[in-house]
DNA sequence: ATTCTGTACACGGTATACAATCTGATAAAC
DNA sequence: GTTTATCAGATTGTATACCGTGTACAGAAT
């Protein structure tokens, strides 16, 4: 018997690009509306068109950049509708995963979310640092991680991008929130333990529609501060 | 004030080639885990390597085509597991669609379900033909139109072409089962005019659940072919 | 006869060239 | 001065050439 010996292939331009596009966008290294022309200019990433091409379609299917034919491709740039939408959706999705993991595998569930909530915990005073919001994601994630639902999984991932985009370019000026959300992850994870699926959900609403409010204040303030100037 | 006079711009050679190939596989033109050839070799498209892959890029996204690297791109090959996942999560969706769809507009959804029944009903008796198949899957879209949630919409197309895909590859043979589908889509109808969510969420599940099932046994059906073979 | 290996071929990965079209600016006409 | 026509630049749309990799088949060695 031979021992095993993967190699990891060499991960595909495209791949590659996508990667760095989603975490670029994720991070507000670029802003909302900002052109990426197909050549890369101003980009210094050095490759050809038709991997940009591959890339770009694919973040398109995720809504993190908007194709205009003929126009160019542009980071998004969310509404108020989006906001809501995106909450409302949001909501469905982590509701059911939640509940699913709770039913399939607890116990995992458990362990991913202390990991999240220590990370969390560590960074909390560190202002304007992305790492909170990197534990906030990764603590809804693990919700998804153990569902056990492929197709859930996938849903989540193709909302995930806006939804921490939203929160690196919305939250970040108003950090006393993270106060509350550090409480409220909290007490999800106390009703997980109970499995109290009712008070899991109803934390779990309160806890994402005062993430949408402030989300919602943050567009309309830059809205307002856009028509002043 | 200008009246809106929006015009169709002509579609992009991509989005003609993805939405071919998507009814081709959805229409059981392709099989399942047929080879796709970027040249195009053997399907008669007259289109270059690049539109023919950002549409087929396109299509992995939806989940009907798998782009193995170096190798090759096929149409999706569903296994037991997938079937099984699909009709959880695609229940998921349609509960919460159609009660969205209560609350904010049920005269057009209602309207939308019987224009989509009355083509079914027309169509009940040909055996083989896709038309009952097409009725069925416009009833289930009539409650993501008016659900008003455009994620919402967006998850349910992603996966609406698998959900399609199966519909006319493995329910075919069974033709009687249409009866069945016929009767649950008229009370679907029925506890949706009474506004009775709780009856909806009942029948529906019944409803997919009895789907899942009878795309599971062909696909067990395929796989004993298959080994004796 | 079976297994291994070498070679040819086919296909996808990437880069690039050329065509089409949109945008914005500048100039001309009213 | 306002409007329209024209043109230049830029950017996407599409086709294709080249290269590396994977696969299949045939031939050789055991």
């Amino acid at each position: 018997m031979l021992p095993k010996l993967e190699i990891e292939h060499p991960k595909s331009l495209p791949a590659i690009v996508e990667e760095r596009l989603r975490n670029a966008i994720i991070n507000a290294e670029l802003s909302f509306g900002q052109a990426l022309p197909e050549d890369g200019t101003g980009l210094a990433l050095g490759v050809s068109r038709t991997p940009m091409r591959q890339a770009l379609t694919r973040l398109e299917s995720q809504g993190l950049v908007v194709i205009v034919p003929k126009k160019g491709t542009f980071v998004f740039k969310p509404t108020l509708k989006d906001v809501e939408q995106l909450a409302s959706f949001r909501l469905m999705l982590e509701i059911n995963a939640i509940e699913l993991s709770l039913a399939s595998s607890p116990e995992t569930t458990l362990r991913d979310m202390y990991h999240a909530l220590a990370a969390m915990s560590a960074v909390r005073d560190e202002k304007g640092s992305h790492a909170y919001a990197r534990g906030d994601t990764a603590f809804h994630e693990s919700f998804f991680i153990n569902c056990g639902n492929d197709y859930l999984i996938n849903a989540f991932k193709t909302v995930s991008g806006r939804i921490a985009a939203l929160r690196t370019h919305l939250s970040l000026p108003r950090s006393h929130e993270q106060l509350k959300s550090f409480g409220e992850h909290k007490a999800i994870v106390t009703a997980f333990e109970m499995g109290d699926k009712s008070e899991i959900a109803t934390i779990l609403t309160a806890h994402i529609m005062r993430a949408k409010t402030t989300y919602a204040l943050a567009i309309e303030e830059s809205a307002a501060a856009k028509t002043e100037i």
